[in-house]
DNA sequence: TTCGTTTTCTTGACTGGTTCAAGAAAACCC
DNA sequence: GGGTTTTCTTGAACCAGTCAAGAAAACGAA
């Protein structure tokens, strides 16, 4: 079975807080969810949750592998806890919204540069634009 | 031959204005460079160009396809002119150098969604994100 | 050319997501 | 349980980029 937020972060080194066990734990139902929804999802687990620790706990989990940071241009950061295998998003010009898309190519890494220019690269991120369904229906009612 | 800076403008139904040209002949043989470098380069054409007017300059010309703005994560946007092949981008996490890379798999458009989920999608943003050589040299001497 | 309209430029204030800083509080290890 | 280290709270700060109002230019027709 997949291992519990517990054990994630105590294999990842990181000390065990309610913080940090809430968002996961709130994450792992509501992917792709902004700074700011955590906060509100994990204040109403908990009670009182600082922006701050919401940050933190974003950040060293990114930082660690336990979470993955998708930063669209122009919209806040989302996170998920889908990690390790390097599938892709769709997201929503409009509305910010984000979906998982499959790689294109089989397994992960799907993608290498046809020229690294000198560079060593560790990533490659494919981020696929475009308006959901939602903000296509409002568009028409009220052009942008 | 390649239309100027002046023709691209009219093509595209946007004033002619010394800053505007300036930016593009600027950005023309300085690709990927941020707003900043730009402005700075155009006032060494210049003489006195406001922020606001760059901005300005690089959001008209991206909205009308002109430029191509990249945004990396955690870096300042950055421009280039070289647009209607869809290239991609290898990104220094340190630095935020921007290179082109050709597209790994053939002519344009080189991807699409498996699943769009609702989406319709108008474009697949491909980033390589490492280290340059300047970077992985800096970063032995004095580890981030 | 000149006028009137429309667009663009200048100046300066402001925003929103995120980070920094200091100290208080909690988790870990023996 | 005590000492150390890490994390949390509060509140200020950051920065790329945007908004707003008015002055100044570019265009198009006469």
């Amino acid at each position: 079975m997949t291992p519990g937020p517990r054990e994630l972060l105590k294999d990842a080194g990181l000390r065990i807080t309610a913080p940090r066990l809430a968002v996961l734990e709130w994450l792992a139902g509501h992917p792709h969810a902004t700074a700011d929804q955590v906060t509100e999802g994990v204040r109403g687990k908990l009670g009182t949750v600082s922006t701050q620790a919401v940050y933190d706990v974003l950040n060293a989990c990114s930082r660690t592998g336990l979470l993955r940071r998708i930063e669209p241009a122009g919209h806040p950061a989302r996170y998920e806890t889908r990690i390790g295998d390097n599938h892709h998003h769709l997201v929503c010009r409009r509305c910010g919204r984000t979906e998982d898309v499959d790689c294109v190519h089989g397994a992960a890494p799907c993608l290498e540069p046809s020229d690294a220019a000198g560079f060593v690269v560790d990533e490659a991120e494919v981020l696929f634009w475009g308006l959901c369904s939602d903000c296509r229906t409002s568009e028409k009612e009220q052009p942008a």
